[in-house]
DNA sequence: CTTGCGGGTTAGACTCATTCTAACTGAGTT
DNA sequence: AACTCAGTTAGAATGAGTCTAACCCGCAAG
């Protein structure tokens, strides 16, 4: 079930829309709504059904206009598999992907500082990295292991 | 200049083919020869453009066909880079990606072995990874660093 | 031989995620 | 009331990749 944002999820949606000059609308506030209720990294697809039964009346195209405007004003992380459809993320912390072979599931895999530094030192000079993405592909013993 | 292959690189192409059972053709050759002579992470129409040059007749299908064959064999990896083109690079040895934002180009990024075995050890229990992908994105200080 | 089989190749049709376009909406000016 | 400007919308367009069905060719069987 899809509950509402909290006042906290609010003001964070907010604040980071104004921030980078863009209005709060109810079809923005749907769609984050659906990505923070489950964070099971969702299909553009998926965030669109879901976010549907909220408003029916959304259009596709919006999901993907909010989508790339929370990218762009680092409220969410976009996450890609191969050339399988990107799928969506709040969760900001540094983190790792880990692709389910069997499921298709994906998880968040912490990722220590120490590890990000050794990760880091591996550029030779005059390599300066912003982004770093991090894949795993294998199998994962089921046992509801939490997907954020 | 697209130059022949070795005859170690031949020896090395019908090895990987006929283990798995597949036969060695003028269009895997020539493939094959293109990713060789560039090791600078084309895309298949750059493949393809390339190959044609050397063998006209050759079509896109059977340029997929083989870079998928290759893909099954071992012989040469993919390389994807969010939701760009998929790249071929036949450099097996395990390495990161360095995705360079203002000119496009792919340069690999060596990883040292305790590095990987550092990732390796984030994962918790019961994950089991077969495929680790690591790509950073970033600006690089042109200096026609190689790009294997 | 010549017939049949099977892997490989081919052109072109097709799919499907994503992007684009152009019309529309609605809040806030002037 | 007319303007403007971001945001939304449906549907068309794009483009990487996949699928299909015909063909080609080396080779084994009759």
């Amino acid at each position: 079930m899809i509950r509402n944002l909290t006042e906290q999820d609010k003001e964070h949606l907010q604040e980071a829309l104004v921030k980078s000059g863009q209005k709060v609308t109810p079809q923005r506030e749907a769609v984050f709504t659906v990505l923070l209720a489950d964070r099971d990294h969702p299909t553009v697809d998926e965030v669109f059904t879901r976010a549907r039964e909220v408003m029916p009346g959304l259009s596709l195209a919006t999901v993907y206009n909010c989508l790339e405007t929370f990218v762009g004003c680092g409220l969410v992380r976009q996450v890609n598999h191969e050339r399988e459809s990107t799928r969506y993320c709040p969760n900001l912390a540094p983190h790792a992907h880990f692709r389910d072979k069997a499921t298709g599931r994906v998880h968040d895999i912490e990722l220590p500082p120490e590890v990000l530094k050794s990760l880091r030192s591996i550029l030779p000079p005059g390599f300066d990295s912003e982004v770093i993405e991090i894949s795993f592909h294998g199998r994962a013993q089921a046992k509801d292991h939490h997907s954020n």
